[in-house]
DNA sequence: AGTCAAGATAGATGTATGTCGAAACAGGAG
DNA sequence: CTCCTGTTTCGACATACATCTATCTTGACT
C-alpha cells in the first residue's frame, strides 16, 4: 500500500485517479453489511476482541467471518494476533480517521447555496 | 429503513444489523474508483456541475458514467436536475457528513503537529 | 414537421464477490 | 503421540457488478 491518508477532503479538492482507487479499495472493505458490523464491533470494543466472541453474533458460518476479517485486515482497518488457541483482533484508528477526514464537509453554518 | 443519519460513531457503539446494512449500502456507492472520483469532482465543484463537463474527464463511455451517477443518486449522495439539453448534478452534503461522523474516532492524545 | 445532440435506459457479457462444506493448520490436554 | 477445539484456507457455486453497444427520450433549433 502507498501509505495513504494524505489527501484533502473531497469537498475541497477532487481526487486524482490513483487516490480514488486507493480510497475506493478501503470503502469497498466497509461496503458489506457484515463487514461494517464487524468493524463497528471491533472498533467499539475499546481494545481487542477474540474471534470466538465475534462469530456467535452473526448468522453466517465461521469461514465466512474469517474471510470478512481478512478483507478488513488487508484494507488496513484491523490487525490481529494469535495467542495460543485464540486469535484477537483490534481496530486501526488511523485508517478510520483518514476516511472520516476524506468525507468531512464544512457545515453550511452561515452561507451559500 | 431507519431514515439514516442517526447513529453514534462506530468507535462508540456497535451497529445493529439494520444500521449496518444501510451504512454498507452507502459505502458501496463510494467503493468504486470512478464513483469516488465522480463524488469528489461534484463535491469539490462548489455548486452544480453539468454532465457534459464530467464525462470527458474519464476514460469510460457515457453510459457508464450515467450508470455511476445513478448509483450515487440512489445512495442519496448527489441529486440532479435537467435544464434544457443538459443535466446538472450537485452534492448532498448531509449524507457525506453522516458517513464522516460514523467513522470519526477520537484522537488517542491531545493532537499537535 | 425533421434533425441533431445530450443523457438515460436496456440487454449482453465477463469478472468479482459472498457463501458454504470440507479439509488443513495451530495449539493445548490427556 | 493422539485427540480435540478454534481458526484459516481451499474449491465450488450462485449472484452481483462494471462495462460495452445499441436504442430510446428529451429538448433545441431550422
Amino acid at each position: 500500500m502507498t501509505g495513504g491518508g494524505c489527501c484533502a477532503p473531497i469537498s475541497e479538492a477532487a481526487l486524482d485517479p490513483a487516490a480514488a482507487a486507493e480510497g475506493a479499495a478501503v470503502f469497498k472493505a466497509l461496503a458489506d453489511p457484515i463487514r461494517l458490523r464487524l468493524m463497528s464491533i471491533i472498533a467499539s470494543a475499546g481494545g481487542e476482541l477474540c474471534v470466538c466472541d465475534i462469530t456467535p453474533q452473526f448468522e453466517v458460518s465461521g469461514p465466512t467471518i474469517s474471510h470478512h476479517l481478512r478483507v478488513l485486515r488487508e484494507a488496513g482497518l484491523v490487525d490481529c494476533e494469535r495467542r495460543g488457541t485464540w486469535v484477537y483482533y483490534w481496530p486501526m484508528p488511523d485508517r478510520l480517521r483518514w476516511l472520516s477526514a476524506l468525507l468531512s464537509t464544512p457545515e453550511p453554518s452561515a452561507a451559500s447555496r
